[in-house]
Formats: structure tokens, C-alpha cells, sequence
DNA sequence: AAACGTATGTTGTTTTTACAGCGGGAAGTG
DNA sequence: CACTTCCCGCTGTAAAAACAACATACGTTT
């Protein structure tokens, strides 16, 4: 296995020297397949029970609307994994995951993560702590999104946003990471709509901003 | 204690009777503590390493808007558990959890849930199943809801939202379990604008439905 | 039967958004 | 420099949503 480097490069093992990757993954009962580009890896509706870790090549994750459009919803890289909260859930998938390029990934069952192996190789504690630090942050953005996206206008959609960031950096300046089509797409509006929207609310004082970078003015306290 | 009953009954402790409950607990050093109404139980920006079970009364997430209104964005009530994806990301919280009555809960460390002990007993490992499970289930849940609220337009939202109900039902023909405004405010949208789209797409023949049971006559197919 | 509450559908008005198109500025390139 | 490309802001128009108000149906209570 010459993909170690990889493997020690992704999220999942952080914390895990190489070496210890080594030993580890004998635990791990792994096995690694090879795709070709546009192949199906995962197919909605199927059941899953491992961990992808992609140790070449891209992945998009897509689901088709009732008119037959493909939505990609995410893309994954080298060193990216994928499929975890299908495989820890036992839920059917329901999103494709497809090659968008020549593919090698890195399957893990998942209950060998979870279930300690008898000789308790020291970092096995660290990959399902990992494991699940992961998911749990997962689930913390995807519900301050659902927060963002559930206010009626794109006023209220960027105030609440822009809100989050200052409270996550604990300041009122502060640089987000996205571009103006970025933030349009995370909130799901229109990107020149959006700007205006933002123009507005600079002139009405209630932020400044340049390029990524922005100034929130408004922290509670307007109202007594 | 005279809480195994509810601890037995959360989904937590699914598939643990309560003779196991009262063992397990005794690896997980938990503690108990009393609330009164409108007293804060955990408060934005704090850290926290435990999940939250509550053992009696009812619990209310919320979060402060930039209007300074405050936004009930989840009820719990007896049996329910809380905290726990705050717990396991070490993420500081981005809500509020506040008493709407009097409240007990139970407070269990997540490091001694994901962290076996030596004795191993037996249920331990259901528990860290159960809890992993529950978070990544919240996790297919959160995405598939960001999904269907991406989508630009009432009807759009409605049609993601139908088709997952009849995907994950494996039907074309299925209840949901909201009625009109819940629905609405599921998918965060004004019931009577909703209401119309729904009798719209209704008179085009997409759909049909009869309070809530619903058929669906799209499926992917109408475009060749 | 009458009165009431709840859930849902309907209609008209106002506000907001999407969409398309354009222009200007910054950064990169030949 | 000339040229391209990308990003961002701006505008007008058409579409959609929110909002408010009311109608209808159905069950329950009195």
C-alpha cells in the first residue's frame, strides 16, 4: 500500500502517525476498489455498511429532481471520505455517489470502527472518536444552515448567516469563505438579488463590507 | 433512581432493559440535576461534554435572532435527550436550551460512552451504537430537509419534499405526518401560499391527495 | 340544533425574488 | 499595452411568495 501518506492526510485518521496507521488498518479488515469514471459507486436506495476514503481521484454525491435533473450536491477529493453517516445510520441511501474521474477508494466496515478490537491498538480510540467528532460537526453546520436557509427573505437569510459567523469568530469583524455566487448558493438565492440585498443593508448601516470581508452592527441590543 | 422506566423507554437505551440499565450506569458516571421553569440549562457560546436525558418536564432550543426575537427552533420533552451532537463535536452551542416547566435530566458524559470501559459490560457497546446511530440519522435527516428547502420555489420545495416521502416509503402512494401548517413550516414556507401551489399541482394531475395521504404521478419518466 | 374550534382552501393586494442583461473594476495573460 | 476573464453591483421586468382576510367543511360541545 503505497497510500499511507493519503490515509494520514484525511480527516478521519487526524491525530494517527503513519506508522499507527499501519497497525491500525490491520484491525480494520479494509479492502480497496478501483472505478472508472462515470461508474456508479453508490446507487439511491442501496444499504451500506462501510466508510469511503478516497485515495485517488474525484466524486460527486447527486440526486435527481421529479423532472430527471442531476443536482450535484457535493464533491469529494482525494483524501475525502464519504458514506459514513449511511453506514452509521443503516438508513438507504438517498443520493448517487458517481466518479466524475478514474477512482481508488479505501472501504472501512463501519462496525469495525465501533466495536474496539480485543487487542485494543492504541489509536483505534482515536479514529472512532474522529468518526464521530465528524458527524456530530456535520450535524451542528447542517442545522445552523437549516437556520439560515429557514428565514422567509434573503435579508433575514444573510443577518442570520453573517450572525453565525460573528458568533462562531466571537467578533464583529470578521471575513467569510465564500464569494458573493458562494454565499448565494449556500443560501440558496439568487446571486445579484443577493448583492443588492447586501448594498442595502450597508447603507442602512447595519454592516460594512469589502470583498469577504465583513463588519456586523447590529448585535442584539437594537431593540431595549 | 426511580428513572429506569424512562431511561429504558429514550433511544438512547433502545434495546437495553432496565436490570442492564441500572449496571451500565454505573460505568457511566452520570449526574442528576433539577431546573426550574424559564431557568437556562445550557446557554450559547458554552462548551459541553455531556448528552442531556431528560427525566422529567419539558425543554426548549432556541436562538436569539438579529432582531433580538427569540426563536424556538425544538421542543423536548420526558425520555428525550439533548446536547448530543454539541457534546461529541466539542463545538461551543450555537442555541440556547431553556425549561418551558420544573426539569430533571440526567447528564452523561460522552467520553464515557465512546471511551469502553474494562469490565466491558455488555451494553455498553449497544449504548455508542444507539448514540452514533442517532447522530448520523440526524445527519440524513438535516441534509435531505437542506435539500428540499434549496429549491427556489414552493412547488419545487413540495415535490422534493413528496418525492423522498415516497422514496423512503418505497410507494407512490403514502401519508405524511404533517398536516398543512407543519408542513409549511417544515419547509419553511406561508401555509395558504403552500396550500394553493398544493391544489395547483393537484389540478395539473402531478398529484393527488386527501388530507395527508398523498400520491405521487411524476416519478422521474417524464422526460425521456 | 346551535355554537364553536380547527383545518383547509380561495382570493386579492403588496412585497420580495428571480431572471436577464449590462457596466465597471480588478487581476491575470499574451 | 491590449485583451480576456472573473467578480460584483445595478436596473427593470416578470414571476412568485407573503400576507391578510374570508369561505367552507367537519367535528365536537353545549
Amino acid at each position: 500500500m503505497e497510500y499511507y501518506g493519503i490515509i494520514a492526510k484525511s480527516k478521519l485518521f487526524e491525530g494517527i502517525s503513519e506508522e499507527n496507521i499501519i497497525t491500525l488498518l490491520n484491525c480494520l479488515d479494509y479492502s480497496i476498489k478501483k472505478y472508472h469514471k462515470n461508474q456508479f459507486i453508490l446507487k439511491q436506495g442501496d444499504f451500506f455498511d462501510s466508510i469511503g476514503l478516497i485515495l485517488s481521484g474525484n466524486v460527486i454525491v447527486t440526486k435527481d429532481d421529479y423532472m430527471g435533473n442531476q443536482n450535484v450536491l457535493s464533491k469529494f477529493t482525494t483524501s475525502d471520505h464519504f458514506a459514513e453517516s449511511f453506514a452509521a445510520s443503516k438508513l438507504a441511501l438517498t443520493v448517487d455517489v458517481v466518479c466524475s474521474s478514474d477512482v481508488i477508494v479505501l472501504f472501512i466496515p463501519l462496525d469495525r470502527i465501533t466495536t474496539l478490537c480485543n487487542n485494543t491498538c492504541s489509536y483505534h480510540v482515536t479514529l472512532l472518536h474522529n468518526l464521530m467528532r465528524l458527524i456530530a460537526s456535520k450535524n451542528i453546520l447542517l442545522t445552523n444552515k437549516i437556520n439560515q436557509m429557514a428565514k422567509r427573505t434573503t435579508r433575514d437569510k444573510l443577518m442570520a448567516y453573517l450572525l453565525d459567523v460573528s458568533t462562531s469568530k466571537n467578533s464583529d469583524s470578521f471575513d467569510i469563505p465564500y464569494n458573493r455566487q458562494q454565499l448565494a448558493d449556500y443560501l440558496s438565492v439568487d446571486r445579484s438579488a443577493m448583492s443588492n440585498e447586501l448594498c442595502k443593508l450597508r447603507d442602512e448601516e447595519y454592516i460594512k463590507f469589502n470583498k469577504n470581508h465583513f463588519e456586523i452592527n447590529f448585535k442584539k441590543s437594537h431593540h431595549i
